[in-house]
DNA sequence: ATAAATTTTTAAGCTTACTTAAAAATAATT
DNA sequence: AATTATTTTTAAGTAAGCTTAAAAATTTAT
């Protein structure tokens, strides 16, 4: 399967889980940078192979192969961030970048090695679930939104969901990574706003990070 | 620049380093495994792009920008054979062939990432040089070999030329490993082998396999 | 030097992955 | 419910990177 074709389903795969659910192909064509006709067109010629169900009109739907498929590509981009991250001083979003590219040409025999390397871990330097060889994802997410986080409380961040470069480098530069301990000082309910407290420093977060920034409870 | 293209690129670099030295179209297209046609068509191209010097039924040359793209991939490809052959337990055979592939997928930046990383090795587990990020070897090779090693001398076995699976099998097997040391216990001219010691077992090798395994004189 | 064999080039055609422009269907608004 | 706006699909076309088959040039052998 061509780098086009991992990219299309790994695409629908993600739009799937996402909050907006919208796996139409003008939807995947505006992720993937593409126009909507070479999206319906890559659709049709997918469900000729299996591997997504396309009704017109309809929204995309990955089979049982093309679940497999995207999710041996996810396994392969997060085991290559982990070790991007593990081996060399790189900031969330470059290596972002560079597992986006090293997904397609990984055999699974290498990621095998990556994984054993590592450890087998379960979860990549953003907090993403890092599927099995088998494709499986068994770890459960507990983790919720900072903008849902209770006044008072201490949390671990366990996600950052994003590759936007500007707000990695903002994390970054206040030690909002994954693992760190931050609490929660004040919810400003109508402004939706949140104000945290992080290695002794106060922030104040606005929706747009509050909803991709996700913690665990701190017990 | 694409993949085809690089390959193609550094197809021509290497063949004209070789001592066969031949980098007319037809035999690019054997070592890429295409039609020479396809080979003559992208050397056209490529002149265009002022990458390759194309003269009708002549050998292809690189121009000094080509020569620049093939020593950047040959560096990517020498820099990740050398990664994963630190990292992982995978044969000569396995890394060149992951290398192949993840050479085309490596920004200059996660190049220097891992070149300092290792250290900025000057060699790769193949005994090959490794440019620098501006494409230059500045290390010289004095290595010769096997079949031209004398009698009675020890060496060390500084590069095994080949990407053949058997013969790294057969390498890896007898401790013929980039390093390591051997003695040359007799030269059988008229037959062309040569009998050597190394980790205190004796082979006979023929030249098939004296002519890839190189060394330097041990002083 | 000629003829035969081999190699290289040209020509025509295919598939993949795109594009833009128009037609058709769906979704939103009044 | 009808109109309008938006989205999706179809249609036609392009570039890259291949293929095979035939023509042209070079190389080798006689
Ligand atoms: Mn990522
Ligand atoms: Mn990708
Ligand atoms: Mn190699
Ligand atoms: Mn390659």
């Amino acid at each position: 399967m061509s780098v086009a074709i991992e990219n299309f389903v790994k695409a629908i795969y993600k739009n799937g889980k996402s909050k907006t659910n919208n796996t139409k192909p003008g939807n995947i064509a505006k992720v993937l940078n593409i126009s909507s006709a070479a999206a319906t067109d890559m659709a049709q010629k997918l469900a000729a192979k299996n591997v997504v169900i396309y009704e017109k009109y309809q929204p995309l739907k990955l089979t049982e192969k093309g679940n497999k498929m995207a999710l041996s590509i996810v396994r392969k981009h997060r085991l290559w961030e982990s070790l991007l991250f593990k081996l060399f001083d790189l900031s969330l979003h470059d290596i972002h970048k560079e597992a986006e590219l090293l997904e397609h040409q990984t055999s699974d025999l290498l990621a095998e090695k990556i994984s054993e390397y590592l450890g087998n871990p379960k979860f990549d330097p953003h907090g993403d679930p890092i599927p099995n060889a088998d494709g499986e994802i068994t770890t459960i997410d507990t983790s919720i939104p900072l903008s849902k986080a209770q006044e008072g409380k201490s949390y671990i961040i366990s996600r950052l969901i994003s590759s936007d470069k500007e707000f990695f480098d903002f994390c970054s530069a206040n030690g909002l990574k994954y693992g760190n301990t931050v609490t929660i000082s004040k919810q400003f309910i109508s402004s939706k706003m949140t104000q945290i407290s992080i290695n002794n420093n106060t922030i104040v977060l606005n929706s747009d990070f509050t909803n991709i920034i996700y913690v665990n409870e701190n017990n």
